[in-house]
DNA sequence: CTGAAAGCGCTTACAG
DNA sequence: CTGAAAGCGCTTACAG
């Protein structure tokens, strides 16, 4: 593998001229610039990073961090959805991507991501850091690495989506078409944040209208589309007037939409079914999908600008990024 | 940050010593052992890498390259289910994995992945390699860098799915249940090796019963599930007495399974739908879908294994893996 | 059993 | 406008 100093002596200059060409600074000769390339064209010349990153500090690597606790990543469309729009943005801006998915524990994450944090390896970090259990971000915080966290525990710099609002348009989306009798699919408590938001906001939008939230019959979906079905048999055996039923994710409403037709129900007449994230794959569901546009991608582009800004030392706000009711198929008035 | 020298001063010994402490190298002193150990627990050293690799030449970084040709890591639930089978088996070494996207051309992939093979980076790499395009691996081989390829692209070192069989077995499968009105849903010519392996083995298959494969009615659903709804209308519209359906993947079932329903059949009395891939969905479909697994996990795993195997310099043989049929509740007898 | 020193491939003040 | 030299943090023959 050619090295700087094979560029050089074929260039007939130094070292530091190379380098130097390389990195665009001013202040040469046309002709030296000419040298320099043609040799680096003719030698193949690639800089090693290894190298660089030794000299300068940086490294050009950014670490996606997708704690493994509840499989989320390989598991969840709504995750990878968002790793593309952090793919997309990190390519274009050049940074390479590296995928950490650190075990977590009620301790901190596992001593391989430590060891990762603390090798000088990473220019930055994009951190998932939804899960109650244990922040991902401390040892980050610890060794001073720019950072960017997608998710509600506390940190200066970090990317939100409008959980809150979520769960409010979406309940009074099924308030305001005439639905009383709901039934809500959830999650096992305390694991991920952004619920206990999306809860608080259809709660919210229930009490402007003086209805019990409480009363709503609740039973957790645990994430799954088998954990929606098994949701769904349960409220509608249970509450067989329910005439909507909210889910905190699309996986989940793609388990209620089966199992109600399983029971018979007539989509959307008999009963309607909401989600919440809009994946690929809720448009092209048969009904077709009424769910929140979290704007998956567009996250984890403006975690990566975000990222990009502060290692430029420029001054950057925290974001909370707005979301979308999107109305389809699997939604209408109540008609029993 | 702290180094190896303020851990050698802390400890009183040279930085040689406490790096071949470190490596685990015999011939120490418990005492020097102790004292250094005690030195690094204590200032909380963790080596730098971009050092290591710099005199090394190792960086304990393997990338996967997923060509972005077909959108097909973010998109397809198959590739990351793979994926899923590499980190793991990664992590478990200890390796850390850089996430590659090259856009492909006919002209080969694009200049930032070659400038990452020769960036000195990657101490292996496990690329997808089915597209038919280009592929990712002239450049890989050019710099001489280990390398395993999931897919048909001719190379010393590869990880293959029994394609071919599994294509036999589902046809198989068909044919035995007694169909004889079989509809193909496909994906566009030359655009992945491996269905054009599927489709030889369904080939076999139907020869061996005498039967005419060429003139079983075929339409592209273009990998996706809406291509799949698209495709079974123009099947079942086009020849309403076809009694099974095959799709190339699994999402395509999904969509054929939806449009089936839409266009009233009864599944699976009135047509027998099958995929191929059994993506963690296939399971909690209704009606569970019967497809071939194709171990994606264990594909990913087994090319991590190889992987090392070479950088190891241990000798290595190529793979082809086999896939097994499952029969779930989207088959049965045909009933008309 | 331990250490001095060279070297991995780059960049960056500094000097000219 | 260009170059000599030090230095980034590690490892590894080599010597003792």
């Amino acid at each position: 593998m050619p090295t700087l100093e094979d560029v050089a002596k074929k260039a007939g200059v130094s070292t530091a001229t190379v380098s130097k060409v390389l990195s665009n600074t001013p202040y040469f000769t046309e002709v030296t610039r000419a040298k320099v390339m043609q040799a680096v064209e003719e030698i193949g010349y690639v800089p090693h990073l290894a190298g660089r990153a030794l000299s300068t500090g940086k490294t050009g690597i950014i670490a996606v961090v997708f704690p493994y606790v509840y499989d989320s990543l390989f598991t969840d469309p709504f995750v990878v959805y968002m790793l593309q729009g952090v793919e997309e943005e990190s390519y274009a801006h050049g940074y390479n991507l590296l995928l950490s998915t650190p075990r977590l524990t009620s301790d901190g994450p596992d001593q391989q991501f430590i060891q990762l944090i603390h090798s000088g390896y990473l220019d930055g970090v994009i951190a998932l850091d939804n899960v109650p259990l244990a922040s991902v971000l401390e040892p980050v915080h610890k060794r001073d690495i720019a950072c960017v966290a997608i998710g509600y525990h506390p940190t200066q710099y970090f990317i939100r989506s409008d959980d809150y609002s979520g769960g409010f348009q979406i309940m009074q989306h099924m308030l305001s078409s005439g639905h009383r009798r709901i039934g809500i699919i959830t999650v096992p408590d305390a694991t991920n944040f952004s619920m206990d938001h999306r809860l608080s906001g259809m709660q919210a939008a229930a009490e402007a209208i003086d209805l019990d939230f409480a009363a709503m019959p609740k039973v957790s979906g645990n994430y799954s589309i088998e954990g929606g079905m098994n949701a769904t048999r349960v409220l509608l055996t249970e509450h067989p007037d329910l005439t909507a039923l909210i889910c905190l994710n699309d996986r989940m409403a793609i388990g209620a939409v089966q199992q109600a037709r399983t029971m018979n129900r007539q989509l959307p007449d008999d009963l309607s079914i909401v989600g919440y994230d809009d994946i690929p794959t809720a448009a092209s569901l048969v009904p077709s999908l009424t769910t929140i546009d979290q704007h998956a991608p567009e996250l984890g582009r403006a975690a990566v600008r975000m990222l990009l800004q502060i290692l430029d030392k420029r001054v950057v706000k925290p974001l909370t990024l707005p979301v979308h009711l999107v109305v389809r198929e699997s939604t209408s008035f109540p008609k029993s």
